[in-house]
DNA sequence: AATGAATGAGTTTTCATTCAT
DNA sequence: CATGAATGAAAACTCATTCAT
């Protein structure tokens, strides 16, 4: 009783991010994603067992479809790392970008006390990890890169990118000259991190313009 | 009917944390936190007239014993700097510190939601960001670091930092070689941020030594 | 959520009133209702979003009926009159209708704490004044009653026939010769109030037959 | 542990009779006349053992004094009976009677609820029924009233005069011409029975001058 | 597939009362 | 006398879940 008619379910779990975005994980009730689906609370029952159930459920496809995004594309590496920073880049003016990192904020506090979540987040989590690494591995064989230790480059990027998204999400920065902050740390880690790393003339994009490309 | 006799409310403050802890703050209840510091339920109404109350007075307190450690120390600019960073260093088994940053994490979520815990978070964050600011400044004017955007790179830090700590609560990263996630990220940061930073001739503290002399 | 199956909700509403009369507004719970109408709690707040429109929903059922039993009927004003008065009358052993007075007893002392529920009461007590008002004019209009203030005549009438029944049901008067309070009161009000209303040669029905007639 | 130090007794009744007026029965609370009087729950309890105590206490004293002003004076019957009518008059912005009526209004329903409450409710009504009808005796006797069944007048009144002051505390009844209910009543009393009641020639006051001298 | 009605277990909160001082 | 601290019992209300339709 999970995945059958993917167009209710879609409309459900729909209803969740809504629900999740006005009320956050902790106020969730099923009437409240009922409401903001327009069906009932037992229709949810009947396609989800439990809360937790539709919670992992949503979960599930969130990071899903986030995971489909990431994939590798056949740039150049140094293009396709700010486009992966770029990625992480949003305004607060940015809606549905702003909604997603806010629905993944909601979630996570919950890994600690579910597995079922726990295991969502990580997955999810290797899996950008992973093709970040894949990045870096990629620019350094093709002499783009200087030679790092790829695993604890990606920690620190990874740390430093979703450290900028909590914040913006959480202290709705304004921070620095009404920029984004999410905006100003990606644009200090080009400056800081990715060109100390690019080889002696290796070009990269600007912040600006990965932005532009991914936010298609 | 708030802020009284101090020795009951820190019991029931350590109550909360405690609960908070062990239950999250999505599933925590009066009574996890009344069972926790053997008081009743009551009380806790004694002392607090609503739970948000309670709640806003356990995240201030918290704050502020935390921002107490911040202030600033007569050491060379260097030695402040792998000091803040270090700060943010510590082992699954450090359960005193993983609690701390688990309670934070769990409350986090509530910013966007309540005026009060977002007003209390930011404040956090804004003295955190300005004692490392001054350190960057200090650090600055002394010849002892390079002349860069010190707010620019305060954010960028921050962020770093933040995110580590986060992953390494939310994913109990196990991570590379053993390591914990944020020992990873604080090794880099001093490594691609901070070394290239320092003017030179000038020394710093390795992260050992740092964290060491921190963790008093 | 609130007037739809009558069904339900009337079972309700007599639960409000059989645990109204038996336990008294000041001490009325939620858990009374349930139990007088065999149903959960948690039933009631799925029909009544709170204690407060419960009361008022029931209130204003009980007056609502009340009110369809007022209406005019054909009959002369010296007959509609003593049966206005009659209706009023009841005996303690009449639990149907002591139960009704009770009720509306308990509910009456909210009046100057409660909007709704002082216009509930406030309105049902302007239909019988005008009810009352109607008798007199037509009567007056008949030349069956001498010309009276009928607004102020019509004051008089409400006052003592309410105060006999507020006696009547908080001292449970067995004043006179065992005759109930209301009874006396009733009979008094015929002999020194209709009867000098009345112009000569006008019959009216003892109050006996009245109350006959009106408790069909 | 009762009726020792009259001093602080009458303060806590002072705060009931605040408190009781402010949130009324059903919702009066023991911090509510705590805070009226600005002592503490646990001086209430001192002197009473419980709240039903308390309100017993305050009833007896609210009635008390209230019967203390009944008592017989010397004037001629007729000046008695318009006194007596007189008393239950009063405007909504006479504060002092409003409060009192309307404490009175809230104990009432605790009536059939509670032998104590009604008992003592009982007798105050012995008392003024007595009073009334040693009134009546007095004017039969002494020629200047028609002779006429003094129980069953006396109740006539009393249930009349009730009803008017019940209906202007719950309704707040502006009624006619904006004079007050309780004027309207007293004054139509006045007029259809007291007049037809005094023998010819026999003189009476006016019900305002009969207000003005009982409002010393 | 879908819903409204219903509920039990649990949640926050209230409140009279007690106790140590 | 007087209070602040503390509590147990119960209050209103919530919510995930179930069930009949």
């Amino acid at each position: 009783m999970s995945e059958e008619d993917p167009e209710v379910t879609d409309e459900i779990l729909d209803g969740v991010y809504r629900a999740l975005c006005d009320h956050g994980y902790a106020a969730l009730t099923m009437q409240d994603i009922a409401d903001e689906c327009e069906k009932s609370k037992s229709l949810l029952h009947y396609h989800y067992d439990t809360k937790e159930d539709l919670m992992v459920g949503f979960l599930e496809r969130m990071l899903g479809n986030f995971e489909e995004k990431i994939d590798a594309s056949d740039l150049p590496p140094a293009d396709r790392l700010v486009e992966f920073i770029a990625r992480f880049v949003f305004t607060p003016d940015d809606t549905e970008r702003v909604s997603f990192h806010l629905a993944l904020l909601e979630m996570r506090p919950q890994g600690p006390f579910n597995e079922r979540i726990r295991e969502s987040l990580q997955r999810s989590d290797d899996l950008l990890r992973a093709a970040l690494i894949d990045i870096l591995e990629d620019g350094i064989e093709e002499k783009a890169f200087e030679p790092v230790d790829v695993e604890e480059t990606a920690a620190l990027f990874v740390a430093m990118l979703d450290g900028a998204r909590t914040r913006q999400i959480t202290l709705n920065d304004r921070a620095l000259d009404g920029e984004a902050y999410t905006q100003t740390v990606a644009q200090q880690a080009i400056e800081q991190l990715v060109d100390p790393l690019l080889k002696s003339g290796v070009e990269r994009p600007t912040l600006d313009e990965a932005v532009e490309s991914v936010h298609d």
